[in-house]
DNA sequence: GCTTGTTAGTTACAAAATCAACTATTACTC
DNA sequence: GAGTAATAGTTGATTTTGTAACTAACAAGC
């Protein structure tokens, strides 16, 4: 059975399904920023968002972070623990609340948080160069609403 | 120290950072069809996208899958023996290089295929919805260049 | 036709993700 | 305030993935 790939047997195309397309453009776009924290830093993909979390809003604790980055608490627990190994982060015990922990980056922390942060930006910046300015923005919201950030 | 989360402390925004943006968009819009090819079929994403690739394109290498839909080959053979246990595909070696299989449904991995495509485009339905067809098209275009699928 | 290199696919082992059960603390209710 | 439910976070068991090494078949050079 000698068969065409490009042409399809039915209406349905998978390279047309959203889900697809926006699976392949993540795993694409993750990659090479992958790399750098993963080479540089032996971070995993849910410990550098930890410690973007904290870098860029300050104190949190590890509900709101996961909460606010839909990651599963186990994940964050564990993550939290490999960054404090690290001495990337201190734990605080809220006074208020005793089963809450505070947590911020310790100034190793913040410097990892800076140095991987210019790398975010400029890759951000390549990325989006791919499109008109206005396109770019576009597809940002998009894809809030697609990941319900509204 | 009392903080407002919605403050960037400097100019970088990690809610606006594509790779994380794309992410959060790929897995928000992956779950609610994943529950179907789940809790209907026990599949994994893996298995039901060589699933798909053999329902679309009919007969495939595991090789061709592969690089298609960039899934590395452990895992395409994974999925190629849960799927050919639950006799969804078959295997035929290829007369002409006998390290190669050639690959199809049979006609119960055609049935599971066909019930699949259909939940596919209704939800793929939904979620173009959510923007003109303008919009909907540019998307995509935009999601097969991040993914290097042009 | 024999050595060397390459390719398709599998398997074994280590790393990571997922799910459920657990501890410790706080909140609610009577 | 004793008893029950709820919450923040951790830990352990199972499943899934990732990496590297492997087998079997083919290809190329000599």
């Amino acid at each position: 059975m000698t068969q065409d790939k490009s042409a399809k047997k039915d209406d349905f195309d998978l390279q047309e399904f959203l889900p697809y397309l926006l699976n392949r453009a993540a795993e694409e776009s993750s990659l090479e920023f992958q790399q750098v924290y993963k080479d540089r830093y032996g971070m995993l993909r849910t410990e550098w968002r930890v410690l973007f979390h904290l870098g860029n809003y300050g104190e949190m604790t590890a509900k709101e972070i996961g909460e606010r980055a839909k990651i599963h608490k186990t994940k964050v627990s564990r993550a939290v623990s490999k960054l404090e190994q690290r001495r990337y982060l201190a734990r605080n015990r809220d006074t208020s609340d005793r089963r809450v922990e505070q947590l911020t980056l310790t100034s190793a922390g913040q410097t990892v948080y800076r140095d991987l942060r210019l790398v975010a930006e400029a890759y951000d910046t390549k990325l989006a160069s791919l499109f008109s300015r206005d396109e770019a923005e576009l597809l940002r919201k998009m894809l809030r609403r697609l990941a319900h950030m509204n």
